[in-house]
RNA sequence: GGUGCGGUGGCGGAGAGGCUACGCAGCGGAUUGCAAAUCCGUGUACACCGGUUCAAAUCCGGUCCGCACCUCCA
């Protein structure tokens, strides 16, 4: 019993949390479609619920962590299509070629942001079967139909449908604006499997050769790795419709009205310029050359992203990744060479009431005012995937710039010269490493540096 | 139009009827050959207008502004 609080877009209430299983808790996360690099934005659900899992782990001891990856999708094709221009068809394995490499990539820069990698990484196409049984079921159900080569979820089939997203049948069914395709049999429709032409990638199916639509793969993979019902399922706000609302009317619909998952969360935009960042507006920066950029200190990117409480927005801006750094840094310094003990109470209370990381994070500072609480410092930031780097203020040296062992060499001369009264030359010294990110820490017990 | 989320000190960001977090920056001081780091001190802010209350940034009513989703768009 852990007093565990989860805002609940389901109820729009923040619930006491009840896991089926007390000892162990099974989660959900909607994980990246591979066709490119992955923006902060992306990489915000992932911090926060890679968060969650630590302290779900913390609290209950075993965590089932699921995060899916999309390697098919119309983006992949297009994506397959710009790097071999000159193919008139694009098979199954040219799509992988993208996917594979994306994926790849994702894994490396969610990595860096210290978060760990889920449980289990389900891929759409390993499981094209099951989600041909389900569309199967839905078909002998009554809640889905085939036509010209499609086959859809017809959503007036299903009387709660709308209840996540807080929308009505008879509201989609009314406010249908944009033009409806001509099989469908009702705008609201969406479609569980589409047709592929000659030059796309596809598998057979009873309903001819094609792909899956957008939402099917969540419904099946979690069938298939949970059952019917999941403690938790998460992902950004964007998600909730349609993709999660048409998620559980495939589930529910499937499984005689079983819920899919008893805690949905959704996590906030990264905005920029208080507008969400996102591919088409074009307003992003990838992970991937903001971990450059801040010579691999990905932690302060996490950070950063933690700064607010996961639902409220987070207005990206380097200077919050530079305030991070500082915070970082002070940590770093005040528990070098210490040893974790026990995480405090008062964070772990701050992150039991629906993750409440600024909060948390103000416990970490009133821990740091104490020389005593160096190890449930340490501790406590781990539950926050903070403080988990070994060389902090070495981390950032290139291997093209000046090495560790020039650096000592330099401090030693500037230590004669200072011996010296050759103040000038000691501040040459100093000025020039400071030209490469090398801050000197001048102590009695002698000098040490930092690469900023 | 419908639905949802917001507007807090120079900035970031919690809190949610009285005890006015925390961080960054700033300012003053200690320390230092000079710095850095560290330590001490320093800031009564809650969009606007009404109302309820002994007491409101927190409750109620209204207004203004911003953002997001509304079916293939992570």
């Amino acid at each position: 019993m852990s007093g565990l609080k989860i805002y609940n877009t389901l109820t729009n209430k923040k619930e006491e949390f009840k896991p089926i299983d007390p000892n162990h808790v099974t989660m959900y996360v909607c994980g990246p479609t591979v066709y490119d690099y992955a923006h902060v934005g992306n990489a915000r659900p992932v911090v926060v619920f890679d968060t969650l899992a630590r302290l779900l782990r913390h609290d209950y001891g075993a965590l089932t962590y699921a995060r899916n990856i999309t390697d098919i999708d119309d983006k992949i094709i297009e994506a397959a299509r710009r790097e071999f221009p000159g193919k008139s068809q694009i098979t199954n394995e040219d799509i992988k070629v993208i996917s594979e490499k994306f994926a790849k990539v994702y894994e490396e820069d969610m990595a860096a942001l210290n978060a760990k990698t889920p449980t289990i990484q389900p891929k759409a196409t390993k499981n094209i079967n099951e989600m041909i049984a389900l569309i199967s079921d839905l078909i002998e159900k009554g809640h889905a139909y085939v036509a010209d080569g499609h086959v859809l979820f017809q959503v007036s089939t299903m009387k709660d449908y709308g209840a996540l997203s807080g929308r009505t049948v008879e509201d989609l069914l009314a406010g249908a604006r944009v033009d409806v395709a001509d099989y469908k049999r009702e705008a609201p429709d969406f479609v569980l499997w589409k047709p592929s032409s000659d030059d796309q990638p596809g598998w057979p199916s009873p309903w001819g050769r094609g792909r899956p639509g957008w939402h099917i793969e969540c419904s099946a993979m979690i069938e298939k790795n949970f059952g019917q019902t999941i403690d938790i399922h998460g992902g950004g706000q964007d998600l909730i419709f349609p993709h999660h609302e048409n998620e559980i009317a495939q589930s529910k619909c499937s499984h005689g009205g079983a819920n899919l998952a008893n805690y949905w969360m959704h996590n906030g935009y990264l905005t920029v310029d208080g507008e969400k960042m996102s591919k088409s507006l074009g307003n992003y920066v990838t992970v991937h050359e903001l971990v450059d950029e801040f010579s691999g200190k990905g932690e302060a990117i996490r950070l950063a992203l933690l700064s607010a409480q996961y639902r409220q927005p987070v207005d990206f801006s380097r200077d919050g990744i530079k305030q991070a750094m500082k915070q970082l840094d002070r940590w770093y310094r005040l528990t070098d060479g210490v040893t974790a003990t026990e995480p405090s109470d008062a964070v772990l209370k701050a992150l039991r009431d629906d993750l409440n990381t600024p909060k948390a994070i103000m416990e970490l500072n009133q821990l740091a005012k104490n020389d005593s609480n160096k190890g449930i410092l340490k501790a406590s930031a781990t539950l926050l995937g903070l403080l988990g780097q070994d060389n902090w203020f070495e981390a950032g040296l290139s291997e093209d710039g000046i090495s560790a062992v020039q650096i000592e060499q330099l401090i030693v001369e500037r230590a004669k010269a200072k011996q010296e009264k050759d103040f000038a030359k000691a501040d040459q010294i100093r000025s020039e490493l400071a030209e490469q990110g090398i801050t000197l820490l001048d102590s009695p017990n002698g000098t040490t540096w930092e690469k900023k």
